[in-house]
DNA sequence: ATTACTAGCGATCGAGTAG
DNA sequence: TCTACTCGATCGCTAGTAA
């Protein structure tokens, strides 16, 4: 059983996010009809994993919920509002500006080039285009689009993890200096999310061009980007 | 893995409840991180509980929700709202009407009667009080109280089905000829929820008294009943 | 009363592979 | 390619019971 939903079925009976509930594994037991020792287990794991915390006494236990299984609770009912709410129309694009990266991209493109070619079909420039969200597009849920998976791998020894490529549109404003001018060119790309670290608040993109210099982009320049799942 | 958990990561990569997406059993497996076989099981097991729809072509299945997968999904996202915006306390008090009822109550509350007194503590009078919520409390979600079951049991060939009681406080306005003229009686009491069969806007509430009597009740008379869970 | 350990078994998973 | 079958391995459940 996921640990979500016996989350799920613990905040049912309380009132609120701060609420605590006395039950005793025989009653939560019945509540998930299950045998009382699973009951038991379940809520010895969530404790373990952080999401409650209890104190255990003669005639059952008091739980609450810590702040990590508020978090979760709350990501769940933030996607299935927006799955139901129709929000998610409105979030399909997102925006942002251009800002330097660290360098690191570069190397990590040149480290992965050979997956990205097994697995999306093209080289790419090695160098990622560094995309800071706007504000009112921090907290962008990727999760809804379906996304291609490049494996953890080792190399000389080292390991590199997993990432989650999701293709997209770059969208620009015609440079100057062309015929398209303010008209919006759409560059095919890919959105780079590794399973381990990445910013709330900056997306990295790879693309087989060097997008800086295929639609003059700058430090400061305003992108948009779609998403279109598969 | 939990039905629903799956329906959700479906529901994730949707757009909306009517929407529809291409998937591949081995990209859905990447997604839930099991294996290829897995997420096929998980699909076909879920179109099974024709939860979804399936159309299954050479690269890839189109999947769609069903109106029963939606439904379940909406529960849940509504307990969630329920939960977060904190709207439970409002709910904690249900009000409604006495009608008549057709007599099966008395009927069953007296083959339940040796269980009631063996896991509830007293002999219950012998029939319900039948109560029609008011309008603005239909679909009052009784989920959240803390039960306690009554399991089936057989008795002279028959079957007796698994029923849920929630202690309950049964307030009435004091009757006429009495001190206590307008003050609120509080009664204790139990709601009483077959598992199996009973009206979306009807509940049955049974105790040891005969709560007609003992507290003047008549078709139409205005009630209001308090959960206070465990 | 509780919670929760251990042992055994039944359910579920994934590798191999067919269609 | 895809889906999905079989079947052996492994995981997770429940019964018995200790604490």
């Amino acid at each position: 059983m996921n640990s979500k939903i016996i989350l799920y079925e613990i905040a049912q009976r309380m009132k609120s996010v701060d609420d605590r509930i006395s039950i005793s594994s025989m009653q939560f037991a019945e509540l998930l009809d299950v045998s009382q020792q699973t009951a038991s287990r379940y809520l010895k794991n969530l404790e373990h994993e952080n999401l409650i915390k209890r104190k255990i006494g003669a005639r059952g236990q008091e739980i609450e919920l810590t702040g990590i299984g508020i978090k979760i609770l709350n990501e769940f009912y933030l996607n299935l509002r927006d799955f139901f709410e129709n929000k998610k129309d409105k979030k399909e694009i997102f925006e942002g500006r251009v800002i330097k990266g660290i360098g690191e991209g570069a190397y990590y493109v040149k480290e992965y080039c050979g997956k990205i070619n097994e697995k999306l079909n093209f080289m790419p420039f090695e160098g990622t285009l560094n995309i800071k969200l706007n504000e009112n597009f921090v907290g962008f849920n990727f999760d809804r689009f379906v996304p291609v998976f490049i494996d953890v791998f080792k190399k000389g020894g080292r390991t590199f993890g997993k990432v989650k490529c999701i293709p997209a549109k770059l969208m620009v404003k015609g440079k100057k200096n062309e015929k398209e001018i303010g008209k919006e060119i759409k560059e095919n790309c890919f959105i780079i999310i590794p399973e381990r670290t990445h910013h709330e608040d900056v997306v990295e993109i790879i693309s087989e061009f060097n997008l800086r210099e295929k639609l003059g982009l700058f430090e400061g320049s305003r992108v948009r980007v779609e998403l279109n799942g598969f």
